[in-house]
RNA sequence: CGGGGCGUGGCGCAGUUCGGUAGCGCACCUGCUUUGGGAGCAGGGGGUCGCCGGUUCAAAUCCGGCCGCCCCGACCA
């Protein structure tokens, strides 16, 4: 059906990187690793922005910016986190055409920067908490690059904040990871799972990592979001330090929380299909596309003045719409070529709707010929943003069918082996692991444990890996 | 870095075995006819065949070296 787009249940991989290419989401740049994002999928990202934005806001968070330069030797200062990020690190060493003092490092998350400055900035507990996000770029030299969901450079939001005690600061952990699975599900219209990191899995300086896991087209899974809990270890080593109501110095206890650019992956690769990408209205550069259809001069005049009124009204009421009334293009290839672009919702207009006094149209999560509806005149506008709720939320049930279709519960290590290459899911298993059992467990299956889910089911049975009893479940999966 | 594949107009490819001076589809431009699921015809523009060197009267093609890209793995938001 769709040319050029390779069929995902024949090579995913394939299929990912031609819908990237047919929607014009992003190009390769002429440095490896690196990516070109283009208008079209800038715009998903600005969407995902300034959603997030607004929900960092309510909870009371301020953006700031810090440096793209960071001294090497802030990286050093905490010893998990430059073992962590020493071997993907990008480091400038000249600079203004010579050597420098002190190199610097591109970061690639700014906990240490950001701690300079919050010792300087934070005195008393009155100061506290101290809420701060940014947006920014940050640099990762990874060995295998893949559009949007591993790029050496890509974007984020990174919120910093700092507490007066560690309950406070275990809080707002969860808080943003709420944040973030409120946006996966009800915005991307994808089902996540909130959980805990493993020993194994968890952020270079962190005590804490938090994730929400997410499945894509392939089964595999892909963490969409992590909000950490510090502890003291940055503060530790940054000073950074009040005065309590007691006239007592007191470390401050931190948490960190992002997500990147990686979310434009999860998208594409969680609702799209054969004919490209599918788009959750909420996320949609273009939630609406109408397609005017007409043979000659007259009935183009004529046609035209019922698009511009309805593309008026849909404006006014704050929907993002498009007209496509490019010339010498068959209706047939525009259908196609906002399809592959995951439109949610088009609308057609032509002499024979005018006539019914309706306009014809189709859902991008329903398409072909066979589901298109059409609607009323008279009440076009006014049901427009039914519609898409509509869309939007058939898109979520669609994706936690697909998911909880692929869900699997496995007792036995060799039954496990054999399932995750049959069929790639989540799987979940009772777990008492320790490090050692995850390095196994990836060496032998090629899967990791995603997360300790937040939600536990009751009961008990025996580790996977260790045999031992345990009332701890976590899931497993392939993960890119 | 290991294992596989590939570098030829914007994109996808053929041509390489057996050297003879580059071709196809899509896209693009012009004109006419078209328009309810990727329109038709006619005309047209665009490529130092990844780079460097060698062999030869002659290299996309043979030889040597280098570079880059993609997929799979280790790493990772």
């Amino acid at each position: 059906m769709a040319k050029n787009i390779t069929n995902p249940e024949k090579d995913f991989a394939r299929w990912y990187q031609d819908v990237i290419r047919e929607a014009e989401l992003a190009d390769s740049a002429p440095v490896r690793g690196c990516m070109i994002i283009r208008p079209y999928g800038y715009s998903i990202w600005e969407n995902i922005k300034a959603s997030l934005d607004a929900s960092f806001k309510e909870t009371g968070h301020k953006n700031a910016y810090f440096p793209l330069f960071i001294p090497e030797s802030f990286i050093k200062k905490e010893a998990k986190h430059v073992e962590g990020f020493a071997p993907e690190l990008a480091i400038v060493t000249h600079g203004g055409g010579k050597k420098l003092e002190e190199p610097l490092v591109v970061r690639p998350t700014s906990e240490t920067i950001i701690n300079h400055m919050f010792s300087k900035w934070i005195n008393s507990y009155r100061d506290l908490p101290m809420l701060l996000n940014q947006w920014a770029n940050v640099v990762r030299w990874e060995m295998r690059p893949r559009a949007f969901l591993r790029t050496t450079e890509f974007l984020w939001q990174e919120g910093h904040t700092a507490h007066a005690n560690e309950e406070e600061a275990r809080e707002e952990t969860l808080r943003m990871l709420k944040v973030y699975a409120d946006f996966a599900e009800n915005v991307a219209a994808i089902p996540v799972i909130p959980g805990r990191k493993t020993e194994q899995e968890k952020f270079a300086g962190a005590v804490d990592s938090y994730t929400i896991e997410a499945m894509m087209g392939n089964g595999w899974a892909l963490q969409s979001g992590t909000s950490h809990y510090l502890g003291t270890n940055f503060a530790r080593v940054f000073d950074t330090m009040y005065l309590d109501s007691n006239n007592e110095q007191q470390f401050v206890h931190q948490t960190s929380w992002g997500v990147s650019t990686r979310l434009v992956g999860a998208v594409i690769m969680a609702h799209g299909d054969e004919n490209g990408l599918r788009l959750p209205p909420k996320l949609a550069p273009v939630q609406v596309v109408i397609v005017p259809i007409a043979r000659d001069d007259s009935a183009r005049t004529e046609v035209l003045m019922v698009v511009d009124s309805i593309n008026e009204g849909l404006k006014k009421m704050g929907i993002r719409v498009e007209v496509d009334n490019r010339e010498g293009m068959s209706p047939g290839f525009k259908f196609n070529y906002w399809e592959v672009r995951g439109v949610p919702l088009r609308l057609e207009i032509g002499p024979r709707d005018l006539k019914e006094g309706h306009v014809t149209a189709s859902a991008r999560n329903r398409p072909g010929r066979e589901d298109k509806f059409t609607i009323s005149l008279d009440s076009l506008v006014e049901n427009i943003p039914e519609i898409l709720e509509k869309i939007q939320n058939e898109m979520l049930d669609e994706a936690i069918r697909k998911r909880d279709s692929r869900t699997y519960s496995v007792e036995d290590l060799g039954d496990f082996r054999e399932a995750i290459v049959s069929d790639p899911g989540f799987y979940n298993v009772w777990w008492d692991g320790v490090a050692e059992d995850e390095v196994r467990l990836q060496k032998e299956t090629k899967a990791t444990v995603r997360c300790i889910p937040l939600e536990q089911q009751e009961g008990s049975g025996k580790c996977i890996m260790t045999g031992r009893e345990t009332s701890t479940r976590v899931v497993l999966a392939r993960a890119y």
